[in-house]
DNA sequence: ATCTGAACAAATTGTTAAATTGTTCAGGAG
DNA sequence: CTCCTGAACAATTTAACAATTTGTTCAGAT
């Protein structure tokens, strides 16, 4: 018998799986159960109801999600490289993870550009806190330039949610990875070529 | 008795007005033409139907839009300054248009992330070449790093709606004239504070 | 502590008729 | 020929109801 740790992994991605094919309406807790070898009846020791079911299930995906970028962000140790390693595993995480992409396609709202409509609020809170660490970080050794924190990172979180709106949700091809790149290196040199002799006027 | 143009900006600006209070469903035919003191067969006489009625009122609120960011920029020379400056101009302009925002609200999808489901496109490609035109004579100018241009262009646009969706379709206050302006100058110089001592790797 | 199965509550679906709203059009005014 | 009216007609929406499905609870079993 797996501990209750295991056994609530395993709910969730079954859970998951189901959500993926037929979305959170079309699949029943019935389905979830049956799919578990368990009584819908016992699924409720799990879980408070459908809803939590639901949002359990989609809290564990986004923080595998999270520790996938959060890892691979370790191999580095300048915080350019740390920024952009972070933006480019989070991008292949979720390139390479169909179940993911669907649960996504049937549940767009699991990416809100509002803070206050945002279920899973909390998680994106712990995603943040990554970033924003990494741009403080960047600040204190002066390879950043000074910033308000709070804003820019929640300014580049918008700008990946948005990005994951265009290529997952609304599937455009042309929100590809070249142009993910492309938008990642402008963030991190800007638009204008710095002349050296002048005094910048920003 | 008006000209055909001048009947027709102020058909527009009538139904606009109802559009922004009931939106588009409450919003009947009847109380178009009753509030343009005619019969509904006689709209019928001006546009195909309801559904082309409404995309004739947004386009011309959204090319009005246009014009003014287009107008704010003519002041400038040096493209940092326009680019600068049409940014800003498009903000001010709907932060001072209550019924425009009222739209946009009654209906989120005029901003969409997806061009394919954007049924303002070709208004949208329009606002879309001017910002194109400023960053290519930017890049001539040797003032803006080389680029791709069409993919810059939009991503920048992307970015653009992000915010008036966080601000005028979810109310985000956070997302302020304050963040924008940060967004817009970490957009013109970078993360990074360049080194002039050392090659650039990027 | 974990599970079953049946009972019950709540929500969804399918089906109607009535009411509202969108659209067309013959004909009239300027 | 341009602009308009008003009535007829088509299409869509709404309300109400029963039938069905699905979500939730819980007494009792392992």
């Amino acid at each position: 018998m797996q501990n209750k740790s295991k056994k609530y992994e395993n709910l969730f991605e079954t859970a998951l799986e189901l959500f993926a094919v037929y979305g959170y309406k079309k699949t029943t807790v019935d389905d979830v159960a049956g799919k578990l070898s368990m009584t819908k009846g016992n699924l409720y020791f799990y879980v408070k109801n459908k809803k939590d079911l639901y949002e359990k299930t989609v809290n564990y995906a986004l923080n595998q999600w999270k520790t996938a970028a959060e890892n691979a962000m370790t191999t580095e140790h300048d915080m350019v490289s740390k920024f952009r390693v972070m933006a480019l595993a989070s991008i292949e995480y979720i390139e390479n993870n169909p179940t993911l992409q669907q649960v996504l396609i049937n549940d767009p709202s699991i990416f809100t550009l509002s803070s206050k409509e945002d279920r899973f609020r909390e998680t994106n809170l712990n995603a943040m806190t990554i970033l924003k660490s990494v741009l403080e970080e960047g600040v204190k050794q002066k390879i950043f330039y000074p910033m308000d924190v709070d804003h820019i990172t929640e300014y580049l979180f918008s700008v990946y949610i948005m990005f994951l709106i265009k290529r997952y949700v609304k599937s455009e091809s042309s929100s590809s990875k070249t142009m993910f790149r492309e938008a990642l290196e402008l963030t991190i040199r800007g638009l204008v070529i710095p002349q050296p002799d002048s005094q910048k006027m920003y």
